[in-house]
DNA sequence: GTTGTATTAGGAATCGTTTAAAGATAACCA
DNA sequence: TGGTTATCTTTAAACGATTCCTAATACAAC
């Protein structure tokens, strides 16, 4: 099948005129006569005349569309972060081309490989848990392709970059579980190597310490993948299970792992939040009806993603590199509910 | 910032070739000696040559790029079947550009527009609630652009659909109601307009009929905005609630619905099942950690995603419309949860 | 010595658009 | 008449790649 498109030039012959005439015309040039701009503007009105972006394209030396990498599509946080970049890009006349790591940088990389030789003109990125080596970001962004980080970002290359409080976010939901009655807290954490995981995590030691409370390294637990595998998360349950000092309360510093850690809390007949205080970041919107209702540390995903797209437009529509690069750090929203609550009512119930 | 890509004039530049020399090598073309071949492959390994995509797509008249309609992206029906388009389309070097009707046909026909004039070389759709009026596809369509519709599929067009059998999905969760003891059963849908809504009514009627229980009108209530608008959703419950024969039992015909349904019983405490048994169509993966557990109709999402787009791929590529197009309909899954327990067990318990 | 035929490479057109530069026409002035 | 200006339009080059056509060279066959 073959679909055809209107060109200039099928305006051109019909009216008799030279491409450059017509082309002129419908961008309003004061070299054209108002008839003849008339003229041309009603014909291709008539026929349905849409200048072809690729052969702009081709010409601009800009594709218009951007590229994004995120770890999964179907994650709350990410849709809402996706919705938030789309409605910016298509405001300004940008496609966005999406590709998941699905946490493997093997995969990342790839995705990287595809989309800059689908010629993008920039990238916005939340790495995925598993990469460490960021020279494939490293030489493309030397390379003068504009990139924005967000969510997870990468500290050694110096561009935008968009994210969360994480550290205030973990230290407040912490802080909000101590407060509670809880007295030995567990995080659960997703990959070591991504920052959020490590600022989370020190928000959450930030809260014990100023607390007093001694920081126990057995309740710190990290799982590589994110919760993306649910055998990590049950071997992360189990050992503080079994530890000779259970934990009377979880913090879960990802998304998958706030749901995740619930499921397995269930299914060892752990009742949250009677046995087990949790909280957890989540950007779903069925936290409410979960059972128990899960208290959670909320991110403004879409407007990570707007914000990350305004960013990046910016650096691809400037003439030269900024000289200096923004971090925006947006603040979480702690919403409590069942799951984190109050001890003493639970001992009084 | 600008990124400057490698081309084929740097090649034939650095190694003293014409550029047709360097295009035929890298194409390994019989007409190229194995030595410049060689040579030319070495040197473009070397600098990292990529053949610039616009170039190609202006040169071969194709983008290698398809659109996707859909209601939200933020939505586990949609990103799942997102999942599943892109997957497709990845292995076969097609990028995905998605954009949102929100279930305005108003914003459709925006996107519609926006897509075509970005050049796509075809289109994945699930129309939206809203729409009534589809010349829009239709005259795309006739103009020979390939259009695979899928879940919220359009009889009036003749191309390859995907969707679920909706009919059965609905009349066997209705059935399995019915033999749980419920006596009332009330259908909640979504905009008269989709096929999917009239489909699943069908089945609900249909499963009651034979169960020899008398349809009610009263009984089968519409959202037009799918569950999207909250307070669409709370003016159905309250209707039902303020029959003078209450339901005892509620079928929502789609995603946003079956929580909706549920979000709103608890609001005006009613308590599911016990007073209100509750299923409905979901995606979500979370719908087991509700309180209470949601029975639920699964559509195989992600699979929808990949069989629209090898339908849609098979379009783009073969030379002439096809004479006959397909019809898939997919499996629903009834997964049965707490939501709709036993009635008996309920009066006993 | 002419013709034939591989073999290898280059020139130029093409895709759809923009735009610098040049060309055409008419009007005006001296 | 010729020159200048103003106004409008066309020609041609460019973006990066492919490909049809042509060309150069070497060598064999007649």
């Amino acid at each position: 099948m073959k679909f055809e498109a209107v060109t200039i030039k099928d305006i051109a012959r019909a009216l008799g005129l030279s491409t450059s005439t017509v082309s002129r015309a419908l961008r309003d040039s004061y070299e054209i006569s108002p008839e003849t701009k008339k003229l041309v503007l009603e014909y291709a009105e008539k026929i349905n005349y849409h200048p072809n972006p690729i052969a702009l394209s081709l010409k601009e030396r800009r594709s218009r569309s951007i590229g994004v990498i995120v770890a999964e599509i179907a994650n709350s946080f990410f849709s809402q972060a996706i919705d938030g970049i789309e409605s910016i890009a298509y405001q300004n006349g940008y496609n966005v081309i999406i590709s998941q790591s699905r946490e493997s940088s093997e995969r990342e990389g790839i995705n990287l490989n595809y989309l800059t030789s689908r010629s993008i003109d920039g990238l916005i990125v939340s790495v995925s848990a598993e990469t460490t080596d960021f020279s494939g970001f490293r030489e493309l962004f030397d390379r003068g392709m504009p990139i924005v980080f967000f969510d997870r970002i990468v500290s050694e290359i110096n561009t935008h970059k968009v994210t969360v409080d994480s550290y205030r976010g973990s230290y407040d939901a912490t802080m909000h579980l101590s407060k509670n009655g809880y007295k030995r807290i567990a995080a659960v954490a997703g990959s070591k190597y991504l920052s959020i995981s490590r600022d989370r995590m020190a928000g959450y030691t930030s809260a014990l310490t100023e607390m007093g409370i001694v920081v126990d390294p057995s309740l710190m637990l990290h799982c590589p993948h994110g919760g993306l595998i649910r055998q990590e998360v049950e071997e992360a349950i189990d050992q503080l299970l079994s530890l000779p000092e259970q934990p009377d309360a979880i913090i879960a510093l990802s998304d998958k792992l706030t749901t995740g850690c619930l499921r397995v809390l269930k299914s060892r007949n752990i009742s949250v939040p009677e046995k087990m205080g949790l909280i957890g970041f989540s950007n779903s919107d069925l936290t409410e009806l979960i059972d128990p209702p899960l208290s959670i540390i909320k991110q403004p995903a879409f407007e990570m993603g707007e914000i990350s797209t305004s960013l990046l437009l910016q650096m691809i529509e400037s003439k030269r590199p900024p000289t200096d690069f923004e971090t925006k750090s947006l603040a979480p929203q702690l919403i409590v509910r069942e799951s984190s609550r109050e001890r003493a009512m639970i001992d009084g119930g």
